[in-house]
DNA sequence: CTACGTCGTAAGCTATGACTTACGGTAAGT
DNA sequence: ACTTACCGTAAGTCATAGCTTACGACGTAG
């Protein structure tokens, strides 16, 4: 019951840079910081955000810390997305098709 | 490229309400008003940008505007989340299984 | 132990967004 | 034609969320 947390945090576009900079894999801060258009604290807010919303875990290595997704918050996302398929959209299915790409 | 706006949208708390409300089927404004929280304007407010996220149809029946679920913009939101999961969940589809309920 | 690199948190500012009340427009009934 | 029901939009208020700079904590290297 944490998929609203998940859908709030998903919502900040910034943060969605923040999130999509983890798919390739694991990263520190620093490192996510540089090339988005915000400080380095800004994104230290947003990962602490996503990892509330269990979006994102924390590693220590040293004095950094590394950040990867968590599937666990994305599970609670998709399940909670799939119960409007199950129970709203069976006369649809063929315009799910139809809208494409 | 609207998943942004979806993710916006199913962000606040009573638009989700209201959102949910339609899950059972198409309904009228007033009565999916009734019981919420919120004034009935606010509740078109929301509609209306339910509706621009694609996550909402309108129809018209003499005065009264029938909303129902447009799967569009929940088909749009599921395959930028289904993104994730090829990518960057491949190690840890055990734990996926185990976090469970 | 000093200096540096990496990061989280606090305080403060500003913009955005969610809500209210008030109003106008349209369709149906009498 | 008049009234009633149903709804969208405009204007204004208030809280929240995202950003910045400043600071302190922690680990590492020399």
């Amino acid at each position: 019951m944490t998929y609203d947390r998940a859908l709030a945090a998903l919502s900040d576009p910034t943060r969605r840079q923040v999130f999509e900079r983890l798919k390739p894999g694991g990263r520190a801060v620093g490192e996510i910081a540089k090339g988005l258009p915000v400080s380095r604290p800004a994104v230290s807010q947003h990962l602490k955000v996503l990892k509330e919303a269990g979006l994102v875990r924390e590693t220590r290595d040293g004095t950094r810390r590394i950040y990867e997704i968590d599937p666990k918050g994305l599970g609670q996302l998709r399940r909670w997305l799939d119960q409007f398929w199950d129970t709203a959209l069976d006369a649809f299915r063929a315009e799910v098709e139809k809208d494409g790409k």
